[in-house]
DNA sequence: AAGGACATGTAACTAGTTACATGATTTG
DNA sequence: CAAATCATGTAACTAGTTACATGTCCTT
């Protein structure tokens, strides 16, 4: 089966808990969105995809009157989660508006150009802050890779930092 | 106006000289394709908005038998370029299946996590070695924000690709 | 003669965002 | 009581990829 990549971070999520798709949706601010963002336009209907191929099963538990819908991965969702981590990896794309207008940062002003350097380098200070933060919480759920990964972002973030305000 | 990004990356090579949408595609892929790609797709239905817009003009320019339109930016698009040069940037975005794939590496032996570092490792390296290989040409053509762009890519990629190494 | 580069273009598709609609509960 | 948060969902849209169709010219 060839799922999308953010079919595969819903099934992750789900592999370590079941969980309503608006806490899919925080989990993901809070974890890969520095490299894999998902919107609710995306989770809720990929959330029933994979429901109706039985890669999910979803059930309704209200909160009171709260309407909540929560999602546990099946048997069946685990092995595809299996088979996509065993496969090599493929996507790796940025879009980065700054260093496009840097690139052609060629008829305007010297001035803009460095205010465009200096406002990179500030995006990637205050990125790099708000992963910090995000830290302690990683540190305490206790998945080294999890771990890893977040302090790749932070190191990576505080280096093109760096990077642009010797430039 | 508001353009897409991909608009400008279009017209800011046509700023610097006329060109066919074939001719885009192989600067873009030699050139922003690292942070900012675009496809043929893209690309020629674009150029048609654009000409549209009165921001580029495209005039019929074949080639022998070989059928070529080269289009160049117009006054008024010059203009919507520097417009959107002066512009803060906002578009900032990753997506990174080996992170991805590794902040899942939960259940997969250790094994299969080590596999994935050098992938993404390997994977650096050859793109370090590949935008390496267009520095020369961007050296000759004497554009110094484009160059420095590029060094940033290189220099990014090759310092991903030794974290991952020591990981 | 064949294969690769030059050249343009579209159709079908996949992915993803934004904005909106709706309504309950909690917190200050 | 107002604002924030919890919670689900969709419609309209924008962006972008892939695969295909077509044909020329150049190199081996």
């Amino acid at each position: 089966m060839e799922l999308s990549p953010t079919a595969y971070v819903i099934l992750g999520f789900l592999d370590a808990r079941p969980r309503s798709g608006y806490e899919i949706k925080q989990t993901v601010d809070n974890s890969t969105r520095f490299f894999w963002a998902a919107s609710y336009g995306q989770i809720y209907p990929e959330l029933r995809r994979l429901a109706g191929l039985g890669l999910v099963e979803s059930k309704r538990d209200d909160d009171g009157g709260r309407r909540r819908q929560i999602h546990r991965v099946t048997a069946a969702g685990r092995r595809e989660l299996r088979g996509w981590l065993q496969r090599p990896a493929e996507t790796f794309e940025t879009r980065d508006e700054w260093l496009l207008k840097l690139f052609f940062a060629r008829s305007t002003g010297r001035a803009t150009a460095a205010a465009l350097v200096r406002s990179k380098s500030e995006f990637h200070t205050a990125l790099a802050a708000r992963l910090r933060e995000i830290e302690p919480k990683v540190v305490a759920n206790g998945n080294p890779h999890q771990l890893s990964v977040l302090r790749y972002g932070i190191a990576m973030n505080e280096w093109s930092a760096e990077y642009w305000i010797g430039a």
